[in-house]
DNA sequence: TCTGGGGTCCTAGGACCC
DNA sequence: TCTGGGGTCCTAGGACCC
């Protein structure tokens, strides 16, 4: 049986969730990511209305107002979007057996063998776009193809609300016919190699032989790129991609330049982390952590270790240790962030995990922390450190123990 | 236009072992 | 004793995606 995927793609995501539930803000140039005055702060989606202004995706707030100063904009609510986009992937579900999520407004759909069932695949995409509007009031942009490399890039030709069919075996001619600009997984410095070498569309990057491509572009890469042009995916592509790392990070709307300050932050993303790595049962014993400085360069550091962090403690002491040991004294740092890598699932025995490593009761306490935070979202208790200095918003607290809560008032002092 | 936050994958070099 | 080759793990940085 040919195999036939849909690449489903959520128009303006963010932007037609808000216009969605505030009838007030439809027809109007409506921006999530950040208030007007957010310095540091950049568009996570625009409205089509915004998208007229030439506000886009991960352009800084302050050039978007430059450009749209009538606009609505947002901070935006990640829960409303995370429960909107489950709704969605339920009704894809409804079409497919296998729904492939890979962010949080598209998916792939494998509907091979569905003909019977829902109609040929013009009919089964009609059916889509209608139980997605109908049930959730949002429009979504549709690709048809073969294999999912060219579903995807079939679904970006449809936007808005539309849709687009790669016939079976019209996948090469649909790559050739392509700009450079549209090949999935080129970007700004394949586009710079692109325009240097002369090549504008699909077929200009056919005519080369796999040597010359592999002369310009490097081994998996020219790989890569000969494939898509012949309209067949890399295998990275097609592959079902597990979860392999997290990591939380901050950027400071100023420069920081004190190391307590910084530690401070760092033990909060530790917070987060681990409260992350326990909800979702994982586990591992690579730390690293990534400090940007004010002029943007970036520098990470990473640390594998004997047996996998178990409380926040730990990954605090690892973390500030890596910190210290890369961080060049006196440079202004404008992000800091953290992570764990090499993640495996909770199961997998460690050596040394068996007889008691000394930080079981934090390790429950910790455990007692998360259940009370999903229980009672607006409880948000943290650990100790992170109330010393609050850099995120200014709120009052009653410490309890070594735990502390938050109230959400923000009227007091960020030192108590 | 001074550039978020959360990810994945690739490259290249070094350590270490056989 | 002036020097091979393969495998694996680790580390830092960068390209790319939404």
């Amino acid at each position: 049986m040919t195999p036939y995927y849909i690449h489903a793609d959520l128009d303006a995501f963010y932007a037609s969730v808000e216009q969605l539930d505030h009838p007030e803000y439809r027809g109007k140039p409506v921006i999530v990511g950040g208030l007007p005055g957010d310095r540091r702060s950049v568009v996570s989606a625009a409205s089509y209305e915004a998208r007229n202004y030439g506000v886009h995706s991960a352009m800084p707030i302050v050039r978007a107002y430059e450009l749209c100063p009538a606009g609505i904009y947002l901070r935006g609510n990640m829960r409303r979007y995370r429960e909107k986009s489950a709704e969605v992937m339920g009704i894809f579900s409804d079409f497919s057996p296998e729904v492939r999520q890979i962010s949080i407004d598209e998916a792939f759909l494998d509907i091979t063998g569905t003909q019977g069932l829902f109609g040929p695949p013009p009919e089964i995409a009609r059916k889509l776009k209608e139980a997605v509007r109908g049930k959730t009031g949002l429009t979504v942009s549709l690709g048809l193809a073969s294999n999912r490399y060219v579903a995807k890039i079939a679904s970006g030709m449809s936007k808005p609300d539309g849709t687009y069919i790669v016939p079976p075996g019209g996948e090469e001619p649909f790559m050739c016919s392509l700009p450079v600009a549209k090949i999935w997984g080129a970007g700004k410095k394949a586009q710079e190699q692109f325009k240097k070498y002369g090549l504008k569309t699909g077929a200009d990057i056919h005519r080369l032989s796999r040597e010359t491509l592999s002369h310009i572009f490097g081994k998996a890469f020219c790989l890569f790129l000969y494939r898509a042009v012949r309209g067949e995916a890399a295998a990275s592509f097609e592959d079902a991609r597990g979860t392999h790392s997290m990591s939380v990070e901050r950027t400071f709307p100023y420069d920081v330049y004190d190391e307590f300050t910084i530690e401070t932050e760092l033990f909060a993303l530790c917070q987060t982390i681990m409260f992350r790595l326990l909800d979702g049962h994982w586990q591992s014993r690579t730390v690293f952590i990534k400090i940007r400085y004010h002029d943007f360069s970036t520098i990470s550091a990473q640390e594998s270790l004997p047996r996998p962090v178990h409380t926040i403690n730990e990954l605090f002491e690892h973390l500030s240790d890596l910190f210290r040991r890369k961080y060049q004294s006196g440079r202004g740092i404008r992000l800091i962030g953290g992570g764990l890598a090499n993640l495996e699932t909770g199961k997998a025995a460690h050596q040394g995990e068996l007889f008691d490593t000394g930080n079981e009761k934090e390790r429950n306490l910790e455990q007692c922390i998360l259940e009370i935070n999903k229980k009672f979202p607006s409880a948000a208790l943290k650990k100790g450190r992170s109330w010393l200095v609050d850099t995120t918003s200014l709120t009052k607290r009653v410490s309890l123990n070594n735990i502390c809560v938050t109230n959400g008032d923000k009227s007091t002092s960020n030192h108590e």
